[in-house]
DNA sequence: GTTCTAGAAC
DNA sequence: GTTCTAGAAC
C-alpha cells in the first residue's frame, strides 16, 4: 500500500497530448550545509524512473566548489536535454534562488522547492563530520557557517515562481519527500502548493487556513488566462502567494529580527497579525460515497460526483476537492476522471488521488485540511472501509468529538466535526476537520436498503455531496477571514445563529457573518430553518444559501427573502436530543432513537414530547420515507405513555401529533391530553396549534409518509388565526378565557373524524362507548 | 417557545 | 377601568 501512496494521481483533466509529454521538473533544494541536500537528491536519483541531473555547486568545478553562473549554465544545458534537475546549493534567500527559478520558468518546467529546515544542531554536527574530524577548530567553523546561513534564511514562497514547495522539518518529512519524488514517473506531476509549513504552536497551526482577501482572487483562475497554467509560474501560485507564508519567528535557533520585519510587512498586506501562520491550499479529500459497502452503481455515482464537483467548482475560490481511493485499479476513480475531463473541470480545483485517506500527508505528500468520512448512520467506528480506517487513525478523540456534534445521521446529510488537537490525524496528517457524510444504501445486507430505487438513491447521493461540499466551503470560508483566535470558537461552539439573511456583505466580516459560519458547522441543519420552504421536502436542502450557485440561485433568493432561522431560544429540544445525558433530570425516558420529556409549558394536564434523536430532522417537513420506522417508534413510545396515564385516570383522552411548523427545532411528537386545562394555554395560537389542521395526527403523518414520502403541512398563518372553536362541540368563542370556561364544562362527544383511525387515544371502556 | 407591553376592544 | 390581543424582543 505504501507504494500506492507515492504515486500521485494527478491525472486530472487531460488536455490532449501536451500533458502526455514528459515534463521535467526543477527542484531547488533549500537548506544549510549539513541539512542533507545531496543525500536527498542521491536517494531520489537512485530510485527514480525519470532522468535527473544534480547541479551541485560544491563539486561543479571538476569536483571542487564552483560558482553560481557555472551552476546556471549546467542547469540550462540539462533542461534542454529534457532532464529533471536538483539544484543542490544552499539557496537560502530569494535572491540566490531567483535566477534558477527564472531559468525554469523560461524553460516551461515546474519549479519546486524542497526546504530542508532541520534543526541547526543537526546540520552543524553533520557539517563537522563531513569536514573530516578536524577537531574543535573545524567544528567551530562549521557551526559558524551554518549559523550564518540560518541567519540569512529566507524561506521560499510560491510567488517567487514555485509551483510547489515542500517543507521538511525532520527526518520523517525528508523520507516522505524522497519517496514522493522517487515515485515521480516521467509523466507524473505532483500537486502544486505549499506543503508542510510549520507553525511554532501546532495547536494553532492546524486550525488556521488563511486565505485572506479572497475577493481579489478570481474564482475561476483558468477562465481568462492563456494556456500556460501548467508552466512553472502557475497563475494560481501568484494568487496564493500572500497567504502561503510564515514569519521566521521560532524557525531557527538564531534570532532573525530583521527578517521578521520584512515578513510582517508582507503579511500586513493581508491585514493579519505578524505571528499568524498560513497554511496551504484548503483541500477536501473525500472517498466515493456509497459505492463500496452500500453498493451504489459506479456509473451513476460517478455522474453525480462530477455533476456536484462541477456545481461547486465555481464556488471553491482557492480551495480544491480531491477524490481519493486506495487502489490504482479503482473503477470509480477512472470513471470520474474521464467524466471530469470531458466536462473540462479545472484540474486545480478537482483531481483524483490514489492513496489512503488517513495518510495523505504523511504518505502521499498531499495536505488535505478536511477529509470526508463515508460514515454509518450511527456515526460509530468500525464496520469497515473508510469509516473504520478514519476512526481508527483519528483515535478516540474523533469518536468523542463526533458524539458532541451528533448521535446519528440521515442519508444525504453531513455533519462537520472539528478534530481535537490530540488526534493523530490532526498532529500527523494535519487534518483539522472530518466531515461525516452518509450516502444512500443499495446493499440489502445493510440497514434501510433502498431496494434498487435509484431515483431516490441518486437524489440522496446528490444531497450527500451537496452537504459535504457545502460543509467544506463553510469551513474554508469561516477560516479564511477570521483571526485564528476566533476559529476555535467557531468550530466548537454550538449553533447560535440569528437570521442568515442579515449577514453582512459577502466579503466583509461582521458578527452576523460569524454566526452564520458557526452554524455551517452543521451543514445538514441549515436550510431546514427556512420556514418558507417547508413543502419542498426532496429539494436540495443542504446547501448553505450563501453557497448556492446558479443551479439553485433563483430558489435561494426566494428562500432568502422568506427564510427564518431558528433563534437561540428554539434550540432547547435540539440540545436535549443531542445530549440527553446532560438533561437527565428533565427526561422521562431515554432510548436509542427517542427521548421523552414533559413539555415545559404544558397546554393540558398531561403534555409530553417524544423527541427524535436524529441530526437533521428538525421538523415534520424534514421527514421522509426512510424515517417511517422512526415515526412508528415515536408513535409507539408516545402511545405507551398515553396508556400509562390512561391507566391512572381512565377519563383522559389523548391525541398524538405534530405541529405543521414547530417553533422549536428538532422533530417532536406531542402527546397531549384533551382537557386543555392549563394556565399555560393563553392565546389563540396555543389553542389553534392543537385544534386545527395545523396539528397533524401521528397516525396520518405515518400513512402519508408511507404513501407519498412526505407529510402534509398546513400553513401556519391561516390555521393559527382561525376563530376559536371547541374541539368537542365545535362551538365558536370570542376569546380565550371564554373558550376555556366552555371547554371546562363541555361534555359533547368528540367529532367523528377524531374518533376514526385511532387519532384519539382513550381508555378501553371509553373507546367502546364512543365508538 | 415565553414575556412584555401598547393599544384595541369591551 | 379592565380585559384581551398581537407584535417585538428574547
Amino acid at each position: 500500500m505504501a507504494d500506492d501512496h507515492q504515486k500521485m494521481d494527478m491525472d486530472i483533466d487531460n488536455k490532449g497530448e501536451v500533458e502526455q509529454k514528459a515534463k521535467p521538473v526543477m527542484v531547488i533544494l533549500v537548506g544549510a550545509p549539513g541539512s542533507g541536500k545531496s543525500t536527498f537528491s542521491e536517494h531520489v536519483m537512485g530510485s527514480s524512473s525519470r532522468p535527473w541531473t544534480r547541479i551541485c555547486q560544491d563539486t561543479i568545478n571538476n569536483g571542487k566548489a564552483g560558482t553560481k553562473p557555472q551552476c546556471l549554465k549546467s542547469a540550462s544545458i540539462a533542461l534542454k536535454e529534457g532532464k529533471s534537475l536538483f539544484i543542490d546549493r544552499c539557496n537560502m534567500d530569494k535572491e540566490q534562488r531567483s535566477d534558477f527559478v527564472k531559468l525554469g520558468c523560461g524553460a516551461q518546467v515546474d519549479v519546486h522547492a524542497v526546504v530542508l529546515d532541520l534543526p541547526a544542531q543537526l546540520c552543524i554536527s553533520r557539517s563537522v563530520k563531513r569536514t573530516g574530524h578536524e577537531g574543535n577548530l573545524q567544528g567551530g567553523k562549521a557551526a559558524a557557517v551554518v549559523n550564518r546561513m540560518l541567519q540569512k534564511k529566507e524561506l521560499p514562497k510560491l510567488h517567487e515562481g514555485f509551483a510547489r514547495i515542500v517543507f521538511c522539518h525532520n527526518e520523517n518529512d525528508v523520507q516522505a519527500a524522497i519517496k514522493a519524488y522517487s515515485a515521480l514517473g516521467p509523466l507524473d506531476t505532483l500537486p502544486n502548493g505549499c506543503f508542510g509549513q510549520k507553525n511554532p504552536d501546532a495547536k494553532i497551526q492546524l486550525g488556521i487556513m488563511k486565505f485572506l482577501k479572497k475577493a481579489e482572487v478570481p474564482s475561476n483562475v483558468g477562465s481568462s488566462s492563456d494556456t500556460a497554467q501548467d508552466s512553472a509560474c502557475p497563475q494560481a501560485s501568484k494568487e496564493i502567494d500572500p497567504f502561503c507564508k510564515r514569519t521566521n519567528k521560532g524557525s531557527s535557533l538564531l534570532g532573525t529580527a530583521g527578517k521578521e520585519v520584512k515578513e510582517s510587512e508582507d503579511l500586513a498586506k493581508g491585514s493579519v497579525g505578524a505571528d499568524v501562520f498560513v497554511e496551504d491550499i484548503p483541500t477536501l479529500a473525500f472517498p466515493s460515497i456509497s459505492t463500496a459497502d452500500f453498493q451504489f452503481n459506479n456509473e451513476k455515482a460517478s455522474d453525480i460526483i462530477v455533476e456536484k464537483v462541477k456545481e461547486f467548482a465555481d464556488k471553491l475560490e482557492n480551495a480544491r476537492l480531491v477524490l481519493v481511493d486506495l487502489s490504482h485499479g479503482s473503477k470509480i476513480l477512472s470513471l470520474v476522471r474521464a467524466k471530469a475531463a470531458k466536462r473540462n473541470i479545472d484540474s486545480k480545483k478537482f483531481f483524483t488521488f490514489v492513496g489512503d485517506i488517513t495518510q495523505l500527508y504523511s504518505q502521499g505528500g498531499l495536505h488535505c485540511n478536511v477529509i470526508a468520512n463515508a460514515a454509518n448512520w450511527r456515526l460509530k467506528p468500525g464496520g469497515g472501509g473508510v469509516n473504520a480506517a478514519i476512526f481508527s487513525a483519528a483515535g478516540p478523540a474523533l469518536e468523542t468529538a463526533t458524539k458532541e456534534r451528533a448521535r446519528s445521521l440521515l442519508p444525504g446529510h453531513a455533519v462537520i466535526v472539528p478534530l481535537p488537537s490530540d488526534s493523530p490525524l490532526y498532529t500527523r496528517e494535519r487534518v483539522s476537520h472530518v466531515i461525516h457524510v452518509l450516502g444512500p444504501n443499495m446493499n440489502p445486507q445493510r440497514p434501510n436498503p433502498l431496494d434498487n430505487d435509484y431515483t431516490k438513491g441518486c437524489s440522496i447521493l446528490r444531497e450527500a455531496y451537496t452537504s459535504l461540499f457545502s460543509g467544506f466551503l463553510s469551513i474554508v470560508r469561516s477560516h479564511s477571514k477570521l483571526p485564528w483566535k476566533s476559529c476555535e470558537n467557531l468550530v466548537s461552539a454550538p449553533s447560535d445563529l440569528k437570521d442568515p439573511s442579515r449577514g453582512g456583505p459577502k466579503n466583509h466580516l461582521t458578527n452576523s457573518d460569524q454566526k452564520i459560519k458557526r452554524d455551517d458547522d452543521c451543514v445538514s441543519e441549515r436550510s431546514k430553518k427556512c420556514k418558507g420552504s417547508h413543502n419542498e421536502i426532496g429539494a436540495d436542502i443542504s446547501a448553505p444559501s450563501s453557497t448556492r450557485g446558479k443551479v439553485s440561485g433563483d430558489k435561494s433568493k426566494l428562500e432568502g427573502a422568506t427564510s427564518k432561522s431558528w433563534g437561540s431560544w428554539a434550540q432547547a429540544l435540539y440540545q436535549i436530543a443531542m445530549h440527553p445525558e446532560k438533561h437527565k433530570d428533565e427526561l422521562l425516558e431515554v432510548l436509542d432513537d427517542v427521548v421523552v420529556l414533559n413539555d415545559l409549558y404544558p397546554k393540558a394536564q398531561r403534555h409530553l414530547l417524544v423527541l427524535a434523536r436524529f441530526e437533521g430532522l428538525d421538523r415534520l417537513a424534514d421527514v421522509r420515507q426512510e424515517n417511517v420506522q422512526l415515526l412508528m417508534t415515536m408513535h409507539a413510545v408516545g402511545l405507551k405513555w398515553a396508556e400509562k396515564f390512561l391507566h391512572e385516570d381512565s377519563s383522559m383522552v389523548f391525541r398524538l401529533g405534530y405541529h405543521s411548523v414547530p417553533s422549536l427545532r428538532q422533530l417532536h411528537l406531542h402527546v397531549i391530553s384533551q382537557d386543555f386545562n392549563s394556565n399555560h394555554l393563553k392565546n389563540k395560537k396555543h389553542w389553534n396549534s392543537f385544534n386545527t389542521a395545523f396539528f397533524r395526527d401521528s397516525v396520518d403523518v405515518i400513512e402519508e409518509i408511507k404513501n407519498h414520502g412526505k407529510a402534509t403541512i398546513k400553513d401556519e398563518d391561516s390555521q393559527l388565526s382561525m376563530e376559536l372553536r371547541c374541539h368537542r362541540c365545535r362551538s365558536a368563542h370570542p376569546n380565550i378565557p371564554r373558550l376555556k370556561s366552555h371547554i371546562s364544562i363541555c361534555q359533547a362527544p368528540f367529532p367523528h373524524a377524531l374518533l376514526k383511525n385511532g387519532r384519539l387515544v382513550l381508555a378501553p371502556k371509553y373507546n367502546r362507548s364512543n365508538a
